[in-house]
DNA sequence: GCCCAGGTGGGTA
DNA sequence: TACCCACATGGG
């Protein structure tokens, strides 16, 4: 960190340097709030490429709907989301969402996303399987509020550079990052995905590639945290 | 064989 | 609060 500069200028010299380094990810792209919504529980531990292929399948059935889906039993459930680990659990968890989402909002999940961030947080949080991050993963893809999403390469790498407690809370450090950056969707989006990728190729649980990261401008790390 | 992946919930102290 | 563990698949 150069003279002069505060830790609140952090998270946007983060976001210029891993966006002049990746380009534009655009996570969830064009695709319907239920599928990143869907897709945030299937991720739950569990690596992207294989939810592509759950979520394809579900594709390819004619099944990516909250009414179809819902339809289903446990074990069809289930089978569909076999494909991306712990599938007992997480039908577990769609059935609950889908519960909600079909009971309380007619299936409706624009609708039922709406309104004050605060109280939707607490909504998807009473939602057994909707944790914190993936609420605010839902709040922020799927509903266009403006949270940011902590993640285990967040709070590796920010740990590594001293600017978080290593089993800080999920909130302290969401609430870090969002005093810091702008309260922008497309910001907060797109920084959040930054981060996985720099987290994926450089700032690795175990042989860091700390030479050539794009974040080597923050300063050494401390790889024992 | 081992760790890891865009975590969560339940149990224990 | 702070750890532990189960959940389950497939890639490196």
């Amino acid at each position: 960190m150069s003279p002069g500069r505060t830790d609140r200028d952090i998270p946007g010299a983060v976001h210029a340097a891993l966006l002049s380094h990746f380009g534009p990810l655009h996570w969830w792209p064009g695709e319907s709030p239920f599928e990143i919504a869907l897709g945030a529980i299937l991720t739950q531990n569990t690596s992207w490429s294989r939810v592509e292929i759950a979520m394809d399948g579900i594709r390819e059935k004619g099944l990516l709907d909250a009414h179809a889906l819902h339809a289903l039993s446990d074990d069809e459930l289930a089978e569909l989301i076999r494909p991306s680990g712990t599938f007992r659990i997480k039908a577990g968890y769609v059935r609950t969402f889908l519960s909600w989402l079909v009971g309380s909002h007619e299936g409706d999940l624009p609708a039922a996303l709406a309104g004050d961030t605060a109280k939707k947080r607490e909504e998807l949080l009473a939602l057994r399987g909707i944790g914190r991050e993936t609420a605010d993963s839902i709040l922020l893809y799927a509903g266009g509020h403006p949270v940011f999403v902590v993640d285990a390469y967040t709070r590796r790498i920010f740990s590594r550079h001293g600017f978080v407690a290593r089993g800080a809370p999920y909130d302290h450090i969401r609430t870090w990052f969002e005093d810091r950056l702008p309260a922008a969707p497309e910001v907060l989006n797109e920084l959040h995905a930054q981060i996985v990728s720099v987290g994926k190729d450089f700032c690795r649980p175990r042989n860091p590639r700390c030479e050539t990261c794009p974040l080597r401008v923050l300063g050494e790390p401390d790889l024992r945290r």
